[in-house]
DNA sequence: GCGAACTACTAAACCGGTTTAAGCAACGGA
DNA sequence: TCCGTTGCTTAAACCGGTTTAGTAGTTCGC
């Protein structure tokens, strides 16, 4: 009598002439199986075509097998974001080999927070990854609060019991910053991201310290929002200004873009009158015109280290703050020498500071 | 004695001083309890903070509570494409609300087939969503094989009997080719994504097929990949020809703005002398400069939609192919009337065909 | 020659729900 | 008065693994 369906451990068991617990303790590679009966019950299971249960085992187990990802970003922002496909396909690279799934939740920005007590309530996952992380970000003392482990994408403000992947965005826009202070500019205005996001606020310090370490004065910044909608306003109320910047430093590459376009319509030539960086070197950076100066991350590797670092972590292990490779300014047409000024005001070479990396 | 973690149903079932059975049967609204001893129960479960435990439920009811979506794109493509986060915060819009969850795989193009198996395989969902359907798509069969439902998006070509989400990405192309004509464009090129690629095919003979309505020869067409890259290598191989198109109908938004990009290398003035449309209406679309004439889709509706379908077919209801409301075209500044020819070669109007949606 | 220790294995409990079969009481009909 | 229903409830099996406790059979030490 052949039962349908595909085959449990007790039809191994039996084929294999032994109970259950001990093809359990054969798979698992457990001590005190004689290694002729557990090669019997290999063979068998392997002739059944028998594989664990997933379910049964997340039962028995308490586990999910499985880590999280809740993205609160509006739609039209994520899709705009090279970030995240490449982080999750980091991810996956790393969990597809361990049998672990990605569960996946995008919601709107109110619910963030229901998100992450409905998948520790469910037991949907072992743990998640903590993105977009704010100042002072309420979901660090919620996780703690749930119980459940999490990798911070970036070091938050407050010290945590959660592993953190150590990404630096500051080398990153000092380099952008460095670059066109080496190309002659001195009015180098910034593009920022929200100042409640961590990203946002540390690129926006991290220019306004290049700007000190230049010997320049205090540049114009701008808060936006890393949207397209946002950077092409702000580049707008820059170009209105009655002192233009030379250049403009933008926190990604999107409200790069957009202020591109802006600058386009208004008659202001870049890189001739005004250059411009950007931020994560998206695809369409190097394609177009002019094509992008801006800051190669590697979200990919990203995903994959906090993959592991989360995993470990699931597992018990102690787990140290992960480094990650430093990003690389990548120098295309949009950077330039300033335009000659109009009235001669002459002034020394920037003063202190003599090197940069 | 204070047991501790989350309680359980017997901690229910002992609190309301009835079985453990009589507990399932009172939350899952089954008749044959007495209202007096449901309201005891729900009274019970509520005071304890009791949820019934997401894995037990899996194990006994043999079912996931999720479903699936495998992702087998290079992540750079991903990365500008729209489409994906719009669709997944819709198919999340339905989730949410029936407690279901998203498992994603991101998976390299070879490893889509194992994407799929080791899903089935491992029971981790109840059902998938396949995209970017292909022309004799092979997952088709697969998934008959596992015995997997799915709901496909767009209609595969082969009648299969998984419910498809009708998207018809034709009269969305044809009012592109429309308003062109109606400019009075009659060099009309096509930058198409790869033919294999069902939506790639569909616009392409969309594009064909508009043309010919409107009396006008068939047009050049450049085969290339939805991407980046692959749209600018495109436009400098249409703009290098002895006669240049006076528009380029493409793929999708982001081949359309390295076209625009490359464009402008070329000193052809878009609108002036090249009009441009794209599909999607990225939000870029209208930051660029010019602002991209596009056809709007409504990938968040579609997701919505298709997981609507999707659970409903997982319950065993018979689901029909489920409609999507038409895409509709964003006139922008990048399409114009066509210079005026060089030689005045005069014809007559189009001929035949007087209408146009 | 007897208990201790070790090896190889089995039986049963357990994870936390759902579902089935059975039990009991009250009720209606003949 | 007895039987057949109907309504409510319980006990137990079940999903398919993991884990613990326990049991034979050997080997070792003294």
């Amino acid at each position: 009598m052949t039962r349908p369906g595909r085959p449990t451990i007790r039809d191994v068991a039996r084929a294999a002439g032994v109970s259950k617990g001990l093809v359990s303790f054969a798979l698992n590679g457990r001590p005190g199986v004689a290694d002729e009966t557990r090669e019997r019950i290999l063979t068998a299971a392997r002739a059944l075509g028998w594989e664990p249960s997933h379910r049964a085992r997340a039962l028995s187990a308490s586990r999910a097998f499985a880590v999280g990802l809740v993205i609160a970003r509006p739609p039209e922002l994520l899709g705009a974001d090279p970030f995240f496909p490449a982080f999750i396909a980091g991810v996956e690279r790393t969990l597809s080999d361990r049998g672990q799934a990605l569960v996946l939740q995008v919601v709107p920005e109110s619910a963030e927070e229901a998100g992450y007590r409905k998948l520790a309530a469910d037991g949907r996952v072992d743990g998640v990854f903590l993105l977009d992380l704010r100042v002072d970000d309420p979901r660090l003392a919620l996780l703690e609060q749930l119980g459940l482990p999490a990798v911070t994408i970036a070091r938050p403000m407050a010290p945590t019991r959660w592993p953190a992947l150590l990404i630096d965005d500051r080398p990153g826009v000092a380099a952008a910053v460095a670059h066109l202070v080496e190309l002659g500019h001195r009015r180098i205005a910034h593009v920022a991201g929200p100042d409640h996001f961590l990203h946002g606020r540390v690129r926006r310090l991290a220019w306004e310290r290049a700007l000190v370490d230049a010997g320049l004065p205090a540049g114009p910044c701008v808060a936006s929002d890393f949207s397209a909608a946002g950077g092409a306003q702000a580049t707008r109320e820059l170009l209105d200004r009655a002192e233009r910047p030379t250049a403009i430093v933008y926190a990604n590459d999107l409200m790069a873009i957009a202020g591109l376009a802006v600058a386009r319509e208004l008659g202001v030539d870049v890189p001739g009158q005004l250059s411009v960086t950007g931020f994560d070197d998206a695809e369409l950076a190097g394609y177009v015109s002019p094509t992008l100066t801006t800051v190669r991350t590697d979200p990919f590797e990203w995903g994959r280290a906090a993959a592991r670092a989360l995993l470990e972590l699931i597992d018990g292990e102690p787990v140290a703050d992960v480094p990650t490779p430093p990003a690389r300014l990548v120098v295309r047409a949009s950077t330039a020498p300033p335009p000659a000024p109009p009235a001669q005001r002459r002034r020394p070479p920037a003063p202190s500071r003599s090197e940069q990396t």
